[in-house]
DNA sequence: CGACCAAACGGACCACGGTCCGGTTCTTAT
DNA sequence: ATAAGAACCGGACCGTGGTCCGTTTGGTCG
């Protein structure tokens, strides 16, 4: 019963094993050099498999399919965007006013969205980012929502306010459509406005 | 040089042949079939074409891809709904007045989203429908909106009341997060009446 | 150090979407 | 009626996503 490994069957999750990790690791460049070089059709699962001297079976242990391969490299950018809201310099980070952040926000995520708007189609769940990923700007919008002072249903007021910046939705005007992206980032302003300047 | 044939060639649409036409109607009946039956995910390419007694590459043919089937499945029931909008019974159609459209829009879209979640999806698009019920959707909402008396990026503001009821949305909130349905309409009516009720 | 086993590997294999081209059928004009 | 030609048909064929299972590797314990 004595000895400190029986703490790892607790909370170890699997440890992974070091062959492993690195074939992660080289998957995801082998991935990620292929977007860049070939775009996002590129990405064939052989391909990956292939440019990271593995098998084709292994790149489906590791992302389980062609859209957790997309998710993941998405994920890398997604990541690095919660860290400059967390922690990044104002007014996207901390320190400015709720309703500059909340600006600042919207600004971000028109861009990025529109940046990988490709990658994010492909990654399936229908255009829209991971859950997680999902999460976590919810929740942002949320808090900004309530320094705000707005009242009312926030989640779905949140929900309301990222709907119009959703990649399906942004593809539709600014690549379809052929609307200018200031033009839609002003018009996210005005609703943003409405929805906080509200009495009810 | 002298024949009425060449007053075809102006406006005559390429005129479909009997036999397409009829396995056009074959392949929908079929894939239809299959949708009611198998759910969509067995509505194979191949599947289709030996319902409807006809080869692959007539399917292809007709339907241009995968997507353009589901597309077409859609296009059924989007049709009468643009009827219903255009010439049904009130509150959805005329007659009622602006703001009761507005509220009948948004719940009939939500119903009728969510019941189409799965072939929305698969009809390609990132999960948004075409672009012709799409214009059609947002026309009426911006014209709604500017009896309403609504200041502001009509198209816009349009897109903003649209978005959160299009498919990969209502799919996150009320599949995976669990939301109840009368919620999210609820919280729909909400950011409505804050769009409407505002004063720039 | 050696044995043991869970975990990881690899590539043959399958199903499905999409293409292609030689043969067939509808339409139209004479 | 018939010939010409465009449109259409069918199914063999290909590439790619995804699965499976026999084999190998890496960590661990005696």
């Amino acid at each position: 019963m004595s000895g400190p490994h029986f703490l790892h069957l607790v909370d170890e999750p699997h440890r992974e094993r070091r062959d492993a990790a690195r074939n992660r690791e080289a998957l995801l460049r082998a991935a990620q050099q292929l977007v860049d070089v070939c775009g996002v059709d590129g990405v064939t699962m052989d391909a990956v498999a292939t440019a990271a001297g593995v098998g084709k079976g292994t790149v489906f242990r590791r992302f389980e399919s062609r859209e957790g391969l997309m998710a993941a490299l998405l994920n890398h950018s997604e990541t690095e965007w919660q860290a400059a809201v967390m922690s990044g310099p104002p007014p996207l980070g901390p320190g400015a006013g709720p309703w500059e952040r909340l600006m600042a926000f919207g600004r971000s995520r028109l861009d990025t969205t529109l940046l990988h708007a490709d990658l994010i189609r492909e990654a399936g769940r229908a255009g829209t980012r991971s859950y997680a990923a999902y999460s976590f700007a919810a929740m942002h919008v949320r808090l900004l929502l309530s320094e705000l002072g707005v009242t009312g249903d926030l989640p779905l007021l949140a929900t309301a306010l990222m709907a119009p910046l959703e990649a399906p939705v942004l593809d539709q005007q600014v690549r379809i459509e052929g609307l200018d992206v200031d033009r839609v980032y002003a018009g996210w302003i005005d609703l943003a406005r409405r929805v906080v300047r509200s009495p009810s």
